[in-house]
DNA sequence: CGCATTCTTGACCCACTTCAAGTCACGTGG
DNA sequence: CCACGTGACTTGAAGTGGGTCAAGAATGCG
Protein backbone atom coordinates (compact mmCIF):
# COMPACT_ATOMS: atom_id res chain seq x y z
CA UNK A 1 0.00 0.00 0.00
CA UNK A 2 2.90 2.04 -1.24
CA UNK A 3 0.27 3.54 -4.10
CA UNK A 4 -2.58 5.66 -3.26
CA UNK A 5 -5.11 5.90 -5.42
CA UNK A 6 -4.79 9.72 -5.47
CA UNK A 7 -6.66 13.12 -6.08
CA UNK A 8 -9.95 12.63 -7.63
CA UNK A 9 -12.29 11.23 -5.04
CA UNK A 10 -15.25 12.04 -6.91
CA UNK A 11 -14.27 9.20 -8.81
CA UNK A 12 -12.71 6.51 -6.42
CA UNK A 13 -14.93 4.49 -6.46
CA UNK A 14 -15.10 0.54 -8.53
CA UNK A 15 -17.53 1.14 -10.67
CA UNK A 16 -16.72 0.13 -14.47
CA UNK A 17 -18.36 2.17 -16.37
CA UNK A 18 -19.85 5.95 -15.41
CA UNK A 19 -23.12 6.98 -16.08
CA UNK A 20 -23.28 9.31 -13.20
CA UNK A 21 -22.10 12.77 -13.82
CA UNK A 22 -19.15 13.82 -13.85
CA UNK A 23 -17.72 16.70 -12.15
CA UNK A 24 -16.18 19.81 -14.50
CA UNK A 25 -13.99 20.25 -12.32
CA UNK A 26 -12.08 17.34 -13.84
CA UNK A 27 -11.26 19.36 -17.19
CA UNK A 28 -10.73 22.63 -15.76
CA UNK A 29 -7.60 23.97 -16.19
CA UNK A 30 -6.07 20.84 -18.21
CA UNK A 31 -4.64 22.71 -21.25
CA UNK A 32 -7.02 20.77 -24.24
CA UNK A 33 -9.67 22.35 -22.33
CA UNK A 34 -8.33 25.39 -20.58
CA UNK A 35 -9.99 28.02 -23.09
CA UNK A 36 -13.69 26.59 -22.58
CA UNK A 37 -16.51 27.97 -20.56
CA UNK A 38 -18.08 25.83 -17.73
CA UNK A 39 -21.06 24.86 -20.62
CA UNK A 40 -19.02 23.36 -23.61
CA UNK A 41 -17.33 21.42 -20.75
CA UNK A 42 -20.06 19.64 -19.70
CA UNK A 43 -21.69 18.15 -23.50
CA UNK A 44 -18.06 17.14 -23.32
CA UNK A 45 -18.27 15.01 -19.97
CA UNK A 46 -21.67 13.88 -20.96
CA UNK A 47 -20.44 12.32 -24.24
CA UNK A 48 -17.51 10.95 -21.85
CA UNK A 49 -16.96 7.56 -20.63
CA UNK A 50 -14.99 6.99 -17.00
CA UNK A 51 -13.84 3.63 -16.24
CA UNK A 52 -11.28 2.56 -13.85
CA UNK A 53 -8.31 0.15 -14.75
CA UNK A 54 -6.36 -1.99 -12.39
CA UNK A 55 -3.06 -2.30 -12.02
CA UNK A 56 -0.98 -4.69 -15.12
CA UNK A 57 -4.79 -4.03 -17.28
CA UNK A 58 -4.26 -2.81 -20.64
CA UNK A 59 -6.55 -0.63 -22.07
CA UNK A 60 -5.64 -0.86 -25.60
CA UNK A 61 -3.41 -3.29 -27.89
CA UNK A 62 -1.24 -1.94 -30.53
CA UNK A 63 -2.85 -2.51 -33.91
CA UNK A 64 -6.28 -2.74 -32.51
CA UNK A 65 -8.35 -0.65 -34.41
CA UNK A 66 -8.56 3.30 -33.04
CA UNK A 67 -12.25 3.15 -31.71
CA UNK A 68 -11.54 5.45 -28.69
CA UNK A 69 -9.38 8.23 -27.40
CA UNK A 70 -8.89 8.89 -24.02
CA UNK A 71 -7.78 11.27 -20.98
CA UNK A 72 -6.06 10.26 -17.65
CA UNK A 73 -7.72 11.42 -14.82
CA UNK A 74 -5.61 9.49 -12.49
CA UNK A 75 -2.96 6.78 -11.96
CA UNK A 76 0.04 6.02 -14.49
CA UNK A 77 0.48 4.39 -17.42
CA UNK A 78 3.28 2.35 -19.90
CA UNK A 79 2.98 3.55 -23.42
CA UNK A 80 4.82 -0.28 -24.79
CA UNK A 81 5.68 -2.01 -28.02
CA UNK A 82 6.14 -5.37 -28.98
CA UNK A 83 8.17 -7.01 -31.31
CA UNK A 84 7.43 -9.48 -33.40
CA UNK A 85 10.57 -11.63 -31.07
CA UNK A 86 8.36 -11.20 -28.17
CA UNK A 87 10.83 -8.33 -26.83
CA UNK A 88 8.86 -5.37 -25.64
CA UNK A 89 9.92 -1.56 -24.85
CA UNK A 90 8.71 0.56 -23.11
CA UNK A 91 8.01 3.82 -25.10
CA UNK A 92 6.87 6.73 -23.11
CA UNK A 93 4.56 6.91 -19.48
CA UNK A 94 1.66 9.19 -19.41
CA UNK A 95 0.80 11.28 -16.40
CA UNK A 96 -2.39 12.36 -15.33
CA UNK A 97 -3.84 15.18 -17.09
CA UNK A 98 -2.76 13.72 -20.35
CA UNK A 99 -4.59 13.35 -23.38
CA UNK A 100 -3.69 9.10 -25.00
CA UNK A 101 -4.64 7.11 -27.47
CA UNK A 102 -5.20 9.82 -29.79
CA UNK A 103 -4.25 7.88 -33.12
CA UNK A 104 -7.38 10.09 -34.94
CA UNK A 105 -5.30 13.06 -34.17
CA UNK A 106 -2.86 11.43 -37.43
CA UNK A 107 -5.53 10.18 -39.34
CA UNK A 108 -4.75 6.44 -37.81
CA UNK A 109 -7.07 4.08 -37.67
CA UNK A 110 -5.10 1.91 -35.46
CA UNK A 111 -3.33 2.67 -32.15
CA UNK A 112 0.34 2.27 -32.56
CA UNK A 113 1.07 1.05 -29.42
CA UNK A 114 -0.41 -0.47 -26.80
CA UNK A 115 -1.25 1.23 -23.20
CA UNK A 116 -1.13 -0.80 -20.03
CA UNK A 117 -1.69 0.84 -16.17
CA UNK A 118 1.09 0.62 -14.31
CA UNK A 119 -0.83 1.53 -11.28
CA UNK A 120 -4.80 1.56 -10.56
CA UNK A 121 -5.87 4.37 -12.78
CA UNK A 122 -8.67 6.29 -13.95
CA UNK A 123 -9.21 7.67 -17.23
CA UNK A 124 -12.20 9.17 -20.00
CA UNK A 125 -12.84 8.06 -23.14
CA UNK A 126 -14.64 9.21 -26.16
CA UNK A 127 -15.44 7.42 -29.42
CA UNK A 128 -13.07 8.63 -32.32
CA UNK A 129 -15.93 10.10 -34.17
CA UNK A 130 -16.00 12.92 -31.73
CA UNK A 131 -12.90 14.11 -32.59
CA UNK A 132 -13.73 15.99 -35.68
CA UNK A 133 -16.13 17.68 -33.58
CA UNK A 134 -14.26 18.27 -30.61
CA UNK A 135 -11.53 19.85 -32.58
CA UNK A 136 -13.80 21.80 -34.89
CA UNK A 137 -16.41 22.90 -32.20
CA UNK A 138 -13.87 23.94 -28.99
CA UNK A 139 -11.49 26.56 -29.73
CA UNK A 140 -7.70 25.46 -28.63
CA UNK A 141 -8.42 22.17 -28.48
CA UNK A 142 -6.70 20.68 -31.20
CA UNK A 143 -3.89 23.08 -30.53
CA UNK A 144 -2.95 21.74 -27.38
CA UNK A 145 -3.55 17.96 -28.91
CA UNK A 146 -1.09 18.24 -31.37
CA UNK A 147 1.03 20.39 -28.70
CA UNK A 148 0.77 17.29 -26.91
CA UNK A 149 1.48 15.22 -30.09
CA UNK A 150 4.99 17.39 -30.84
CA UNK A 151 6.22 17.04 -27.30
CA UNK A 152 5.76 13.07 -27.19
CA UNK A 153 7.47 13.23 -30.85
CA UNK A 154 10.46 14.81 -28.81
CA UNK A 155 10.24 12.83 -26.07
CA UNK A 156 10.84 9.75 -28.21
CA UNK A 157 13.52 11.70 -30.14
CA UNK A 158 15.39 12.08 -27.49
CA UNK A 159 14.98 8.85 -25.98
CA UNK A 160 16.15 7.29 -29.83
CA UNK A 161 19.29 9.42 -29.83
CA UNK A 162 20.22 8.11 -26.41
CA UNK A 163 19.54 5.05 -26.87
CA UNK A 164 21.75 4.95 -30.03
CA UNK A 165 24.66 6.89 -28.38
CA UNK A 166 24.82 5.95 -24.44
CA UNK A 167 26.08 3.54 -22.60
CA UNK A 168 23.53 1.11 -20.40
CA UNK A 169 24.70 3.38 -17.13
CA UNK A 170 23.95 6.48 -18.53
CA UNK A 171 21.09 5.11 -20.27
CA UNK A 172 19.58 3.94 -16.50
CA UNK A 173 20.58 6.87 -15.20
CA UNK A 174 18.57 9.07 -17.64
CA UNK A 175 15.43 6.58 -17.26
CA UNK A 176 15.02 6.90 -13.59
CA UNK A 177 15.33 10.55 -13.99
CA UNK A 178 12.71 10.86 -16.30
CA UNK A 179 10.48 9.22 -14.10
CA UNK A 180 11.72 10.99 -11.25
CA UNK A 181 10.97 14.09 -13.06
CA UNK A 182 7.20 13.17 -14.24
CA UNK A 183 5.66 11.46 -11.20
CA UNK A 184 8.20 12.16 -8.19
CA UNK A 185 6.88 13.32 -5.37
CA UNK A 186 9.03 14.01 -1.69
CA UNK A 187 9.35 12.06 0.90
CA UNK A 188 11.26 11.80 4.02
CA UNK A 189 14.52 10.44 2.12
CA UNK A 190 14.37 11.81 -1.09
CA UNK A 191 12.11 11.86 -4.02
CA UNK A 192 10.03 8.69 -4.74
CA UNK A 193 8.76 7.46 -8.38
CA UNK A 194 5.02 7.40 -7.55
CA UNK A 195 3.80 4.31 -9.15
CA UNK A 196 5.10 0.60 -9.12
CA UNK A 197 8.18 0.07 -10.84
CA UNK A 198 10.42 -3.13 -11.38
CA UNK A 199 13.62 -4.08 -12.44
CA UNK A 200 12.44 -5.60 -15.52
CA UNK A 201 10.30 -2.41 -16.76
CA UNK A 202 13.24 -0.07 -16.29
CA UNK A 203 14.86 -2.60 -18.24
CA UNK A 204 12.32 -2.84 -21.35
CA UNK A 205 12.88 1.29 -20.55
CA UNK A 206 16.36 0.96 -21.46
CA UNK A 207 17.10 -1.80 -23.28
CA UNK A 208 19.03 -4.09 -21.52
CA UNK A 209 18.60 -6.79 -19.08
CA UNK A 210 16.88 -6.56 -15.60
CA UNK A 211 20.05 -8.15 -13.79
CA UNK A 212 21.93 -5.28 -15.10
CA UNK A 213 19.84 -2.58 -13.67
CA UNK A 214 19.53 -4.51 -10.61
CA UNK A 215 23.93 -4.26 -10.23
CA UNK A 216 23.39 -0.54 -11.18
CA UNK A 217 20.51 -0.26 -8.57
CA UNK A 218 22.65 -2.04 -5.98
CA UNK A 219 25.73 0.02 -6.60
CA UNK A 220 24.45 3.14 -6.78
CA UNK A 221 22.44 2.07 -3.42
CA UNK A 222 25.87 1.17 -1.53
CA UNK A 223 26.93 5.13 -2.86
CA UNK A 224 23.81 6.82 -0.94
CA UNK A 225 22.50 7.99 -4.83
CA UNK A 226 19.36 5.61 -4.44
CA UNK A 227 17.04 3.28 -1.74
CA UNK A 228 14.85 0.48 -3.37
CA UNK A 229 12.65 -1.85 -2.71
CA UNK A 230 10.51 -4.31 -4.11
CA UNK A 231 8.84 -1.75 -6.81
CA UNK A 232 9.67 0.98 -5.41
CA UNK A 233 12.49 3.82 -5.95
CA UNK A 234 13.31 6.35 -4.17
CA UNK A 235 15.92 8.76 -5.34
CA UNK A 236 17.95 10.56 -2.58
CA UNK A 237 20.85 12.23 -4.19
CA UNK A 238 19.11 13.33 -7.52
CA UNK A 239 22.13 15.13 -8.37
CA UNK A 240 24.69 12.46 -7.86
CA UNK A 241 21.75 10.66 -10.66
CA UNK A 242 22.17 14.01 -12.86
CA UNK A 243 25.97 13.64 -12.95
CA UNK A 244 25.82 9.85 -13.85
CA UNK A 245 23.46 10.37 -16.84
CA UNK A 246 24.94 13.24 -18.62
CA UNK A 247 29.30 13.93 -18.42
CA UNK B 1 28.25 11.67 -60.95
CA UNK B 2 27.00 8.47 -59.64
CA UNK B 3 23.82 10.49 -58.63
CA UNK B 4 21.59 12.03 -61.65
CA UNK B 5 19.52 15.16 -60.20
CA UNK B 6 16.45 13.39 -60.88
CA UNK B 7 12.98 14.22 -62.98
CA UNK B 8 12.21 18.08 -62.23
CA UNK B 9 13.81 19.85 -65.44
CA UNK B 10 11.64 23.11 -64.74
CA UNK B 11 14.20 23.45 -61.45
CA UNK B 12 17.06 21.87 -62.24
CA UNK B 13 18.77 25.32 -62.51
CA UNK B 14 21.16 26.84 -60.24
CA UNK B 15 19.76 29.98 -59.18
CA UNK B 16 19.28 30.25 -55.32
CA UNK B 17 15.70 31.65 -55.26
CA UNK B 18 13.45 31.56 -57.68
CA UNK B 19 10.65 34.16 -58.88
CA UNK B 20 10.10 32.98 -61.98
CA UNK B 21 6.57 30.78 -61.82
CA UNK B 22 6.93 27.60 -61.44
CA UNK B 23 4.81 24.58 -62.89
CA UNK B 24 1.81 23.99 -61.20
CA UNK B 25 2.50 20.09 -62.20
CA UNK B 26 5.02 20.20 -59.60
CA UNK B 27 2.28 19.75 -56.71
CA UNK B 28 -0.67 17.45 -58.75
CA UNK B 29 -1.16 14.39 -57.41
CA UNK B 30 0.82 14.69 -53.90
CA UNK B 31 -0.75 13.80 -51.07
CA UNK B 32 -1.43 17.23 -49.70
CA UNK B 33 -2.56 19.28 -52.69
CA UNK B 34 -4.30 16.32 -54.37
CA UNK B 35 -7.68 17.48 -53.83
CA UNK B 36 -7.19 20.75 -54.64
CA UNK B 37 -7.74 22.45 -58.03
CA UNK B 38 -5.53 24.47 -60.46
CA UNK B 39 -6.56 27.63 -58.73
CA UNK B 40 -5.56 26.65 -55.45
CA UNK B 41 -2.36 25.27 -56.36
CA UNK B 42 -1.07 28.05 -58.26
CA UNK B 43 -2.28 30.43 -55.25
CA UNK B 44 0.04 27.67 -53.42
CA UNK B 45 2.72 28.13 -55.55
CA UNK B 46 2.88 32.06 -55.60
CA UNK B 47 3.53 32.04 -52.46
CA UNK B 48 5.99 29.27 -52.57
CA UNK B 49 10.37 29.92 -52.42
CA UNK B 50 12.24 27.55 -54.10
CA UNK B 51 15.42 26.55 -53.43
CA UNK B 52 18.28 24.19 -54.67
CA UNK B 53 20.46 22.38 -51.74
CA UNK B 54 24.09 21.49 -52.21
CA UNK B 55 25.19 17.94 -51.08
CA UNK B 56 26.03 18.33 -47.65
CA UNK B 57 24.13 21.47 -46.87
CA UNK B 58 22.29 22.43 -43.61
CA UNK B 59 18.77 23.18 -44.64
CA UNK B 60 17.44 23.88 -41.12
CA UNK B 61 19.21 23.24 -37.40
CA UNK B 62 17.82 22.03 -34.74
CA UNK B 63 16.85 24.13 -31.86
CA UNK B 64 16.56 27.14 -34.28
CA UNK B 65 13.49 29.17 -34.47
CA UNK B 66 10.78 27.53 -37.05
CA UNK B 67 10.36 30.43 -39.84
CA UNK B 68 9.00 28.29 -42.48
CA UNK B 69 7.52 24.70 -43.52
CA UNK B 70 9.18 22.70 -46.52
CA UNK B 71 8.11 20.54 -49.11
CA UNK B 72 10.57 18.40 -51.26
CA UNK B 73 10.33 18.26 -54.81
CA UNK B 74 13.82 16.58 -55.17
CA UNK B 75 16.39 15.00 -53.87
CA UNK B 76 16.86 13.36 -50.46
CA UNK B 77 17.38 14.94 -47.18
CA UNK B 78 18.60 13.52 -43.98
CA UNK B 79 17.00 13.94 -40.54
CA UNK B 80 19.34 14.09 -37.91
CA UNK B 81 19.75 15.13 -34.24
CA UNK B 82 22.92 15.83 -32.22
CA UNK B 83 23.82 15.02 -28.79
CA UNK B 84 25.55 17.83 -26.54
CA UNK B 85 28.35 14.90 -26.69
CA UNK B 86 29.01 15.93 -30.21
CA UNK B 87 27.64 12.21 -31.38
CA UNK B 88 25.15 12.12 -33.75
CA UNK B 89 22.51 10.06 -35.40
CA UNK B 90 19.80 9.99 -38.42
CA UNK B 91 16.27 9.80 -37.43
CA UNK B 92 15.06 9.26 -40.53
CA UNK B 93 14.83 10.20 -44.68
CA UNK B 94 12.99 12.82 -46.56
CA UNK B 95 12.36 11.63 -49.88
CA UNK B 96 10.51 13.58 -53.05
CA UNK B 97 7.38 14.90 -52.89
CA UNK B 98 6.79 14.78 -49.14
CA UNK B 99 6.50 17.61 -46.28
CA UNK B 100 9.27 18.47 -43.78
CA UNK B 101 10.45 20.86 -41.37
CA UNK B 102 6.32 21.33 -40.46
CA UNK B 103 7.39 21.99 -36.70
CA UNK B 104 4.25 24.72 -36.72
CA UNK B 105 1.69 21.53 -37.11
CA UNK B 106 2.62 20.47 -33.83
CA UNK B 107 2.99 24.63 -32.14
CA UNK B 108 6.77 24.43 -31.79
CA UNK B 109 8.45 27.17 -32.36
CA UNK B 110 11.91 25.49 -33.27
CA UNK B 111 12.73 22.73 -35.19
CA UNK B 112 13.06 19.54 -33.24
CA UNK B 113 16.41 18.34 -35.70
CA UNK B 114 18.65 19.36 -38.27
CA UNK B 115 17.55 18.67 -42.08
CA UNK B 116 20.65 18.04 -44.36
CA UNK B 117 20.82 17.36 -48.05
CA UNK B 118 21.88 13.77 -48.91
CA UNK B 119 22.44 14.91 -52.42
CA UNK B 120 21.77 17.73 -54.55
CA UNK B 121 18.10 18.70 -53.61
CA UNK B 122 15.17 21.00 -54.38
CA UNK B 123 12.72 22.33 -52.25
CA UNK B 124 10.13 24.45 -51.77
CA UNK B 125 8.96 26.92 -48.72
CA UNK B 126 6.88 29.08 -46.99
CA UNK B 127 6.53 30.85 -44.12
CA UNK B 128 4.99 29.49 -41.20
CA UNK B 129 2.35 31.94 -40.84
CA UNK B 130 0.86 30.11 -44.24
CA UNK B 131 0.44 27.35 -42.09
CA UNK B 132 -2.66 28.42 -40.33
CA UNK B 133 -4.05 29.40 -43.88
CA UNK B 134 -2.87 26.58 -45.81
CA UNK B 135 -4.82 24.20 -43.54
CA UNK B 136 -8.52 26.55 -42.88
CA UNK B 137 -8.72 27.31 -46.81
CA UNK B 138 -7.50 23.58 -48.38
CA UNK B 139 -9.26 21.19 -48.08
CA UNK B 140 -7.62 17.86 -47.31
CA UNK B 141 -4.00 19.60 -46.61
CA UNK B 142 -4.27 19.10 -42.91
CA UNK B 143 -5.46 15.52 -43.24
CA UNK B 144 -2.47 14.31 -45.14
CA UNK B 145 -0.17 16.46 -43.50
CA UNK B 146 -1.18 14.78 -40.06
CA UNK B 147 -1.15 11.66 -41.99
CA UNK B 148 2.64 12.22 -43.03
CA UNK B 149 3.64 13.33 -39.43
CA UNK B 150 1.70 10.08 -38.11
CA UNK B 151 3.57 7.59 -40.58
CA UNK B 152 7.13 9.19 -39.24
CA UNK B 153 6.03 8.97 -35.27
CA UNK B 154 5.33 5.22 -36.45
CA UNK B 155 8.73 5.02 -38.23
CA UNK B 156 10.75 6.47 -35.40
CA UNK B 157 9.07 4.24 -32.77
CA UNK B 158 9.99 1.23 -35.22
CA UNK B 159 13.83 2.56 -35.05
CA UNK B 160 13.75 2.81 -31.42
CA UNK B 161 12.18 -0.79 -30.64
CA UNK B 162 14.88 -1.51 -32.98
CA UNK B 163 17.22 -0.14 -31.41
CA UNK B 164 16.39 -1.54 -28.13
CA UNK B 165 16.13 -4.98 -29.00
CA UNK B 166 17.99 -6.02 -32.07
CA UNK B 167 21.76 -7.17 -32.42
CA UNK B 168 23.80 -5.17 -34.74
CA UNK B 169 23.64 -6.91 -37.72
CA UNK B 170 19.73 -7.30 -37.85
CA UNK B 171 19.81 -2.96 -37.11
CA UNK B 172 22.55 -2.42 -40.03
CA UNK B 173 20.42 -5.30 -42.27
CA UNK B 174 17.25 -3.11 -41.58
CA UNK B 175 18.80 0.65 -42.13
CA UNK B 176 19.79 -0.80 -45.82
CA UNK B 177 16.41 -2.53 -46.31
CA UNK B 178 14.69 0.85 -45.52
CA UNK B 179 16.70 2.77 -47.57
CA UNK B 180 16.75 0.67 -50.24
CA UNK B 181 12.95 0.63 -49.77
CA UNK B 182 12.23 4.50 -50.01
CA UNK B 183 14.76 5.16 -52.66
CA UNK B 184 15.65 2.04 -54.43
CA UNK B 185 16.26 1.85 -58.12
CA UNK B 186 16.14 -1.18 -59.98
CA UNK B 187 20.46 -1.52 -61.97
CA UNK B 188 21.58 -4.15 -63.79
CA UNK B 189 23.33 -5.90 -60.28
CA UNK B 190 19.99 -5.13 -58.16
CA UNK B 191 18.04 -2.95 -56.45
CA UNK B 192 20.33 0.97 -55.79
CA UNK B 193 20.20 3.29 -53.05
CA UNK B 194 19.78 6.37 -55.03
CA UNK B 195 21.81 8.70 -53.15
CA UNK B 196 25.39 9.08 -51.78
CA UNK B 197 25.30 6.92 -48.18
CA UNK B 198 28.50 6.63 -46.58
CA UNK B 199 29.25 3.46 -44.06
CA UNK B 200 29.30 6.65 -41.31
CA UNK B 201 26.28 7.22 -42.34
CA UNK B 202 24.81 3.82 -41.85
CA UNK B 203 26.45 3.83 -38.40
CA UNK B 204 24.76 7.06 -38.15
CA UNK B 205 21.75 5.07 -38.40
CA UNK B 206 22.17 2.11 -36.12
CA UNK B 207 23.93 3.34 -33.53
CA UNK B 208 27.32 1.47 -34.08
CA UNK B 209 30.76 2.48 -35.29
CA UNK B 210 31.99 3.03 -39.23
CA UNK B 211 34.21 -0.25 -38.76
CA UNK B 212 31.61 -2.63 -37.37
CA UNK B 213 29.05 -1.47 -40.57
CA UNK B 214 32.56 -1.64 -42.81
CA UNK B 215 33.05 -5.29 -41.70
CA UNK B 216 29.31 -6.12 -42.03
CA UNK B 217 28.91 -5.08 -45.77
CA UNK B 218 32.05 -6.97 -46.38
CA UNK B 219 31.06 -9.75 -45.50
CA UNK B 220 28.11 -9.49 -47.27
CA UNK B 221 29.73 -8.63 -49.89
CA UNK B 222 31.92 -11.76 -49.81
CA UNK B 223 28.53 -13.81 -49.82
CA UNK B 224 26.57 -12.26 -52.58
CA UNK B 225 24.12 -10.13 -50.83
CA UNK B 226 25.64 -6.49 -51.57
CA UNK B 227 28.37 -4.63 -53.70
CA UNK B 228 29.07 -1.41 -52.86
CA UNK B 229 31.59 0.54 -53.28
CA UNK B 230 32.69 4.33 -51.97
CA UNK B 231 29.17 6.05 -50.87
CA UNK B 232 27.28 3.65 -53.04
CA UNK B 233 25.36 0.44 -51.74
CA UNK B 234 23.77 -2.00 -53.94
CA UNK B 235 21.43 -4.44 -52.85
CA UNK B 236 21.85 -7.53 -55.01
CA UNK B 237 20.24 -10.19 -53.62
CA UNK B 238 16.79 -8.72 -51.30
CA UNK B 239 15.95 -11.35 -50.13
CA UNK B 240 18.91 -12.82 -48.11
CA UNK B 241 18.58 -9.21 -46.15
CA UNK B 242 15.88 -9.37 -44.79
CA UNK B 243 16.24 -13.05 -43.68
CA UNK B 244 19.30 -11.17 -42.00
CA UNK B 245 17.04 -8.64 -40.79
CA UNK B 246 14.21 -10.49 -39.11
CA UNK B 247 15.35 -13.63 -38.39
C1' DC C 1 49.61 14.88 -58.95
C1' DG C 2 48.86 15.47 -54.28
C1' DC C 3 45.83 15.58 -50.51
C1' DA C 4 41.73 14.61 -47.95
C1' DT C 5 38.04 11.45 -47.36
C1' DT C 6 36.39 7.10 -47.28
C1' DC C 7 37.05 2.48 -46.54
C1' DT C 8 39.40 -1.93 -44.94
C1' DT C 9 41.30 -5.21 -41.72
C1' DG C 10 43.82 -7.09 -37.88
C1' DA C 11 44.46 -7.41 -32.78
C1' DC C 12 42.91 -6.54 -28.35
C1' DC C 13 39.81 -6.07 -24.63
C1' DC C 14 35.96 -4.96 -21.71
C1' DA C 15 31.04 -3.78 -20.74
C1' DC C 16 27.21 -6.42 -20.99
C1' DT C 17 24.67 -10.45 -21.65
C1' DT C 18 23.85 -15.08 -20.49
C1' DC C 19 23.59 -18.85 -17.41
C1' DA C 20 22.83 -20.40 -12.88
C1' DA C 21 21.62 -20.62 -8.29
C1' DG C 22 19.96 -18.80 -4.91
C1' DT C 23 17.27 -15.32 -1.36
C1' DC C 24 13.51 -12.37 -0.30
C1' DA C 25 8.78 -10.38 -0.12
C1' DC C 26 4.08 -10.91 -0.31
C1' DG C 27 -0.51 -12.70 -1.18
C1' DT C 28 -3.47 -16.84 -0.71
C1' DG C 29 -5.74 -20.43 1.29
C1' DG C 30 -5.85 -24.09 4.63
C1' DC D 1 -1.52 -17.45 11.60
C1' DC D 2 1.50 -20.18 9.31
C1' DA D 3 2.81 -22.76 5.08
C1' DC D 4 3.22 -22.50 0.52
C1' DG D 5 3.89 -20.73 -4.07
C1' DT D 6 5.02 -17.24 -7.21
C1' DG D 7 7.02 -13.14 -8.78
C1' DA D 8 10.79 -9.87 -7.73
C1' DC D 9 15.35 -9.33 -6.77
C1' DT D 10 20.47 -10.42 -6.06
C1' DT D 11 24.95 -11.94 -7.19
C1' DG D 12 28.62 -14.91 -8.86
C1' DA D 13 31.03 -16.89 -13.01
C1' DA D 14 31.79 -17.35 -17.75
C1' DG D 15 31.59 -15.97 -22.61
C1' DT D 16 31.32 -12.77 -26.38
C1' DG D 17 29.74 -9.07 -29.49
C1' DG D 18 31.30 -5.30 -31.00
C1' DG D 19 33.86 -1.11 -29.64
C1' DT D 20 38.59 0.83 -29.63
C1' DC D 21 43.17 1.33 -31.35
C1' DA D 22 46.15 1.27 -35.16
C1' DA D 23 47.88 1.27 -39.71
C1' DG D 24 47.36 1.34 -44.28
C1' DA D 25 45.00 1.17 -48.94
C1' DA D 26 41.76 2.96 -52.27
C1' DT D 27 39.21 6.70 -54.37
C1' DG D 28 38.31 10.91 -56.33
C1' DC D 29 38.54 15.94 -56.09
C1' DG D 30 40.99 20.41 -56.83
Amino acid sequence: MVYEPGANIALSQTSETFVAKLDESLLTGLPPFSRLNREQIREILDHATSRRYDEGTTIFREGHDAERFYLLLDGYLRVVRTTPGGDQIIVLHIAPGQLFGIAPALQRDTYPASAIAAAESIALSWPVRLWADFTASYEGFATESYKTLGTRLGQIQETLTEMATQAVEKRVASAVLRLVNQSGRKTGEGIEIAFPVTRQNISDMTGTTLHTVSRLLSAWEKSGIVRSTRKHVVVTDPHRLVLLSDV
